[in-house]
DNA sequence: TTCATAATTTTGTTATAACAAAAATCATGA
DNA sequence: TCATGATTTTTGTTATAACAAAATTATGAA
């Protein structure tokens, strides 16, 4: 079932490039531009998230997000950098998650795959590799044993490690393990996770694990 | 090599967004916000496309054009619909696609990937299939034969046709077979057209040829 | 005729062997 | 020691069998 994310906006070409962005992250997006749009949509669809565009709509959100919130709807909103009012307004009212302009894709897409806020996404990533594992540049040396991996296979093998058993979507993994910028089709991931699970096929308590139709997960039993 | 496309602007949101959805379409994206910028990025990195966004962009944007132009680059540019003298400044500069906002996203994504603009494609929409194929719900008969096709198998084979043998993207297949907003894997169109060549099989005169990297042409032997 | 259920078809996704291309490393000779 | 070519390793992509899920069709009972 894809994910409907409502976005009230009168901008149209920021809702065509969200909508496009969305679209390509498995999202499906719908446009509100009235507070009526907002009702009939809420009403005639299962909508997962929504997301206010404080620049573009002509009156208070604040009263919106609370009604939203009222139904139990992930609220998000575009707030610009100046408006701390009005910020302060939302989150009074419940706003899950507040992205100042200019819009960042990538945080806007950590919210709505539930990816939490920076704040904690920074207190994550403390969230260090287990002290059993020492990472070298072509293995890994874990339980007494030395695995040899790909430069690749540390790198993808490491940052699920960080993900503590937490799902990685295919996007998620291009972006932690693949160059910056780097273009890959998410098949190739698919084929690399498959090359990680035959390299650490020989330890017990560390599994590759596949979600269907979301991604990948580490199994480690600490023992 | 991922093309690399130079966007000219200092609208920093506009650049996020754009970076994403290019990014996720196979290509690079490099930000000038100024001309300086601009020569430094075509001087150091091999740049597919120029992308000028003139609402942000201080100065007349036609001069730049024509010296870009000039270097035989592909230049595109983002242009307020109630701004026909800056078009048509552009258009004697040698502009390649003028892209009116609000921006299409799927608009600016066919320039970059060498769809010919509009009113070509509407020219190009009128390449029907050809007379030797007659298509039904599951089932195409062609050269004789009455050949049983899946419904989806049946829409790509008609887009296909349709392109007479020019390359298609994975993507480009999804947005032509697919439902509106319908958000499969890249790897599904692989299936799928695994499954149509396993169908079409015993037509000696067709065949979908694969672009390494690319996508798939169909070829086709009249006779 | 209608409707519930089962069966079948269709579509989406996964796994993995294999191939293509790129990058890194090694061997060799000047 | 260094440049160059060869070899190996690594990474990206493709093909396809197989499985999972969804959609459609068929069937029988009410």
């Amino acid at each position: 079932m894809t994910p409907i994310i409502l976005v009230c906006s009168q901008d149209a070409e920021l809702y065509l490039l969200l909508a496009h962005v969305l679209h390509s992250e498995g999202f499906e997006a719908r446009l509100a531009a009235s507070e009526d749009d907002v009702m009939d949509a809420c009403t005639s669809e299962e909508i997962s998230a929504v997301l206010l565009d404080c620049a573009g709509w002509p009156s208070d959100l604040a009263p919106l997000c609370a009604l939203l919130k009222g139904t139990g709807l992930s609220v998000g909103a575009l707030i610009d950098g100046n408006m701390r009012a009005q910020h302060l307004q939302l989150i009074k009212a419940g706003l899950d998650e507040g992205i100042t302009r200019p819009l960042s894709p990538s945080k806007l897409l950590a919210f709505l795959q539930g990816i939490r806020p920076r704040s904690e996404a920074v207190t994550r990533s403390s969230f260090a590799v287990p002290a059993e594992f020492v990472f070298e540049p072509h293995a890994v040396v874990v339980s007494g044993k030395r695995i040899s991996l790909a430069p690749m296979e540390v790198r993808i093998l490491r940052f699920l490690l960080e993900r503590q058993g937490q799902i990685s979507t295919r996007q998620q993994l291009i972006e932690a393990a693949w160059p910056d910028r780097h273009a890959v089709e998410s098949r190739t991931v698919d084929v690399h996770i498959g090359r990680l699970r035959r390299a650490i096929a020989e330890l017990r308590d560390l599994r590759v694990r596949t979600v269907y139709g979301a991604g990948y997960a580490l199994e480690f039993h600490y023992g």
